[in-house]
DNA sequence: CGCTACTTTCACATATTTGTGAAGTTAAGA
DNA sequence: TCTTAACTTCACAAATATGTGAAAGTAGCG
């Protein structure tokens, strides 16, 4: 079973998607992602099946399997891809949809309520009767606004795209 | 000019109010922000006063006055903190303001807009007809989108501080 | 104009992170 | 059941990041 043996992308020109992988992999990494990850999605993202194998990222990132299953695991932990095995191979395939993002966003959400019970304990172990607590508790307020918008916008969304881009 | 001059601040347990900075620093931490502005900024909101010197930072969080000074001119480019000059003093003080979060909120957008003009890229190069294409074109819509509503978002959220917490 | 209180910068030692090769594990197919 | 392709784990070397002390810069105040 050669690599070969799948042409499951007509190649574009390759010196142009790795350009973008590299961008927008060094995008993400500014914003606080692992430099792997980073590049892991960013090659998943611009590959035509939006599913490639191990060995693919392999070859495309220049690096070793024992990196790509790093990342990966990282990936699949944060929801922003998800395994598929390949039925009759042993071979498993690494997904993003392009409606990943929601994934993220939700688990972004996770960070914030963490922030939140945070917050709690910060007001409720300085007095809320205190300057430091009333900001405390302001900030806790922002926090808690912020969760019930984003999920009111993420419905929001799903109704502009459908009507861009229609239902999937 | 002591530093035991200052009683800016009435003294709360200095033992719970430690644990509140480091537990919250290292949520921070954790969402990707470095260590020290981490701890800087969780000081600072746990301070009544919402203003810290940099010697008083240091003695708080034990660390020397070059880590302050780092930490800090990172916060302030991220609009985190705002340095103010004690007048008739050659202190700085550093403060936070409890509507800081807009401010860290409209700088994540910067980092939005980055990722879109990478995806922006991505799209042409790679063509807007291939299946990548498609996909980031997709994404791309997402981020516009959500730039959009943040804004709306803050709107509403002025509204909803002012009804519950009353104009600043 | 100094003097000196405060802040910033810089070189460096230390800690942490990152990616690799190699050994270990799992499961498809004979 | 055995073989072996494919993935994962692990110990380690290399690269990065972090915080420090010491030296250099700034700016109030006399």
């Amino acid at each position: 079973m050669r690599e070969a043996a799948e042409p499951t992308e007509r190649e574009r020109d390759p010196e142009a998607v790795s350009k973008f992988v590299e961008g927008f992999a060094a995008q993400l990494v500014e914003a606080g992602m692992q430099r792997m990850p980073a590049r892991v999605f960013a090659a998943l993202l611009s590959s035509d099946s939006g599913a490639l194998t191990s060995a693919e990222l392999g070859a495309r990132l220049q690096v070793s399997p024992a990196a790509v299953s790093g990342a990966v695991r990282y990936l699949a932990q944060q929801h922003m891809v998800s395994r598929e095995r390949e039925p009759g191979s042993r071979r498993e395939r690494y997904r993003v949809h392009s409606d990943q993002w929601y994934e993220a966003l939700t688990n972004r959400e996770a960070v914030l309520k963490r922030w939140e019970s945070a917050l709690r304990e910060g007001v409720t172990s300085l007095g809320e009767d205190t300057p430091a607590g009333r900001r405390m508790a302001e900030t806790l307020a922002f926090f808690e606004f912020v969760d019930g918008e984003i999920v009111a916008m993420m419905e929001r969304w799903r109704v502009h795209r459908e009507e861009r881009f229609g239902r999937r």
